[in-house]
DNA sequence: CTAGCTGATTTTATTAGCTG
DNA sequence: CAGCTAATAAAATCAGCTAG
C-alpha cells in the first residue's frame, strides 16, 4: 500500500482553526480508530467532494453505533430495575400464603413444598402429566381428604385447581350453573377442612 | 414507566327455596 | 342430605387516567 500524502501544515492549521471540534469526546473517540483517522487525515490533507462524503459516512456510522449502544445499555438497566420491582411486588403479595412454613414430620416446610411439580418423569424419563389433583398431592392428610369427597366434588376440584378453570367454566363445561358449581366447590373444600381439623384434635 | 385511584364489568359467594 | 336454581351481595379484575 502507498505511503500517505498527508499534508501536516493543513491539519495543524484546520485543528487550530476547530479547537471546539477537536476537543469534542466523541469525536476524539472517532478519531482513536486508525481507519477513522486515516479517512480524517487524507480529507482534511485533500478536500474532495468524494472524501467529505467517505468522512461524512463514517461519523455518521460511528455516531449511531454509539448512540444505539447507550440506548440499548439505558433500556436494558431500565428493564432490569423494573423487573427487579416487579418481582419484590409479587414476592411482598403472595409471601403470606404459599411460602408460609408449617410443622410436619420430616420437620420444617412450606405449603409450597406440600405440592409436587405439575410435570413428572415417569420411569423412561418421559414427561407425564397428570389431571387428577391426588396424584399430585405429596401430603398424606391432603391425599386422605381429597378421598373423602364425592365424585362430583373431586370432578369440580380437579378442574379448579389442575384445569385452572373458573367456576363459570366448569359449570360450561359440566351444564350446570356458577352458583352449583361455587356451592360444590365450597362444600368440598369445608369437607376437606372438617376432615383435616378432625385428624389434628385425634393427635396426628 | 409504574403505582395508585376510580368506575365499570366480571367472577365468586351467599341465601332462600325447591326436588329426589 | 345432596344437588339444583334464581336473585343478589361481595369481591376481584380490568381499563383508563394522573402524579411522581
Amino acid at each position: 500500500m502507498l505511503k500517505k500524502e498527508w499534508d501536516d501544515g493543513k491539519v495543524r492549521k484546520f485543528e487550530k482553526e476547530n479547537p471546539e471540534l477537536l476537543g469534542n469526546n466523541l469525536v476524539i473517540s472517532f478519531l482513536k480508530i486508525p481507519t477513522n483517522k486515516n479517512i480524517y487525515m487524507d480529507t482534511i490533507s485533500n478536500p474532495t467532494p468524494k472524501n467529505m462524503k467517505k468522512l461524512d459516512v463514517l461519523f455518521k456510522k460511528f455516531y449511531f453505533r454509539i448512540r444505539f449502544i447507550s440506548h440499548i445499555s439505558t433500556t436494558l438497566k431500565f428493564n432490569s430495575i423494573n423487573y427487579d420491582k416487579r418481582l419484590r411486588l409479587i414476592q411482598s403479595r403472595v409471601s403470606s400464603t404459599l411460602d408460609a412454613t408449617i410443622n410436619s414430620s420430616e420437620g420444617e416446610e412450606t405449603f409450597l413444598d406440600l405440592l409436587a411439580d405439575e410435570q413428572a418423569y415417569n420411569f423412561f424419563g418421559e414427561i407425564v402429566i397428570n389431571d387428577e389433583l391426588v396424584e399430585h398431592v405429596t401430603c398424606p392428610i391432603l391425599y386422605d381428604a381429597l378421598n373423602t369427597l364425592t365424585k362430583k366434588q373431586i370432578e369440580i376440584i380437579n378442574l379448579a385447581y389442575v384445569n385452572r378453570l373458573s367456576d363459570t367454566e366448569i359449570g360450561l363445561r359440566l351444564n350446570k350453573t356458577q352458583q352449583a358449581i361455587s356451592k360444590t366447590h365450597k362444600k368440598a373444600l369445608g369437607n376437606m377442612l372438617t376432615y383435616i381439623e378432625n385428624y389434628k384434635n385425634k393427635g396426628g
